[in-house]
Formats: C-alpha cells, sequence, structure tokens
DNA sequence: AGTGCGATTGACT
DNA sequence: GTCAATCGCACTA
C-alpha cells in the first residue's frame, strides 16, 4: 500500500530498502558491479523519483584517470568517505555528476553512476530534462543528474540512509552483464572498469562498446582490473 | 595571480 | 561527423 510522503503528503509507494552499507563490496570495481541492479532515489517536495542502475564506471585505487589520483584536495574529499557515500562534482562547468563512494574510509576511489532505468517519478524526470523520451532521461552520467536535480549540495551524503538521496535494493531478475573500457577518460583508458546490462536500451555509449566482444573477455586476462 | 581543461551534452553541417 | 557551452578547480609561477 502507498504510504505518504513524509514532506508533502503526496503518495509514495512502499517497500524500497535502503542498502546496507555492510552488504557493499569494499573493492570499488566490485561495487561498481553491485550496484547495477540497485536503485537510486530522489526525494523532493514535488515527489520521489526512482530508476535502475543499468550502468556504471569503477574508478579504482591508483586508477590515473580517478580523480583521487594526486591526492586529496577540498573538491574530492568526499571520495575518501566511508563506502557508500555521494561524490557530487561538476564538470564541462555545466554537468554534475554522481558518484558512489568505495574502498575504507581516507582511499580516495569511487564508482560513477553512468544511466539508469527511469521507474518512479517520470513526469518528474521529463520535467527536469525537458524531454520526453522515456529512453534517453537518464542515459549518461550529466542527463541523469539533471533527470534528478542532482547538484553539489548533495555532495557528501550517505546514500545508505534514507534522506534526499539514497540508494535501494531491487528485486531484480538476472541479466547479462557486460564489461567494457571505460568513456570518455584518456589516462588509464585501456582497463575494462565499465559494467552494464547488455542488451539494455537504457544503457549509455557507443553499441559498440555495449556488445560482449569475446577477444576482451580474454583480453580481461592481460589487462590489470 | 593566471590559465588550461574536463568521468558531457545537444545543436548543427 | 564537428563543435561550442561554461566555470571552478588544480596546477604552474
Amino acid at each position: 500500500m502507498p504510504r505518504a510522503h513524509p514532506l508533502t503528503g503526496a503518495l509514495e509507494p512502499a517497500g524500497h530498502k535502503a542498502l546496507r552499507r555492510a552488504d557493499l563490496p569494499l573493492d570499488t570495481a566490485s561495487l561498481a558491479r553491485y550496484l547495477l541492479g540497485k536503485l537510486v532515489v530522489r526525494e523532493l517536495p514535488q515527489g520521489l523519483i526512482s530508476g535502475r542502475i543499468v550502468e556504471t564506471d569503477a574508478y579504482i585505487v591508483g586508477d590515473a584517470a580517478g580523480h583521487a589520483y594526486r591526492g586529496m584536495t577540498p573538491r574530492i574529499r568526499s571520495l575518501f568517505l566511508k563506502r557508500g557515500h555521494a561524490y557530487v562534482y561538476r564538470t564541462y562547468g555545466i554537468h554534475y555528476m554522481l558518484n558512489v563512494s568505495s574502498e575504507t574510509p581516507g582511499v580516495g576511489a569511487g564508482v560513477l553512476i553512468r544511466a539508469l532505468e527511469p521507474r518512479e517519478g517520470i513526469h518528474l524526470m521529463q520535467r527536469h530534462r525537458r524531454i520526453h523520451r522515456l529512453r534517453d532521461l537518464a542515459r549518461g552520467p550529466g542527463r541523469l543528474a539533471a533527470a534528478l536535480r542532482i547538484d553539489l549540495r548533495l555532495d557528501g551524503i550517505d546514500l545508505c540512509r534514507r534522506g534526499p538521496l539514497w540508494l535501494a535494493r531491487d528485486e531484480f531478475e538476472p541479466a547479462g552483464i557486460g564489461q567494457s573500457v571505460r568513456i570518455g577518460i584518456t589516462r588509464d583508458a585501456e582497463r575494462l572498469l565499465r559494467f552494464y546490462f547488455v542488451d539494455n536500451p537504457f544503457v549509455s555509449g557507443p553499441g559498440s562498446l555495449n556488445t560482449v566482444h569475446p577477444e576482451s573477455i580474454h583480453g580481461a586476462h592481460h589487462h590489470r582490473l
């Protein structure tokens, strides 16, 4: 049965359970894979938005593509929090990116959430994005953040606790998980640290990346993760 | 104190 | 396919 939203009284579907931090893998690449199929939940005064994670990028320890590669700076402090916290930053002066911190406290690493399959609050996402097409609402990290109205105010919040932004479990049918190089980076670009649901239309990136190539899987044995 | 640039997107040729 | 938008940060000096 629906229950009332604590702020607005708007009806909100019951049943979402926050992820337990103890269940989150410590290892960044494992966390990236683990987060596939989980829900991102956004609570706004206007209502609740949720979507299923279908694509993630891992930015692991010692990763030259990771923001923490050269140590701690004020902007990236959230990356060093206990796993399961939000690291939100802005890129190109325009777009916000949502990451989940990983590893143990004091270690700067995390997982970029790259795409969602919209579930709830689709009309709100359409309003925020000013487009209608379901497939494009949260396909890509910048679009995702825009659809959920994610900005720097959410940087550092605990995603394992109900609040304005949090992560929830979801009963989902096991789907094929693909692995590929990450999108939009130059350093350490050969590492296979992008994870996605194969044949899921809400995944971003060129189609060529989203097919499981046997040679890529073979290549995984030759590339460090 | 000055500056180059980015974990992207959307518009346009 | 190309390219501008847009700005705070991190790096150099």
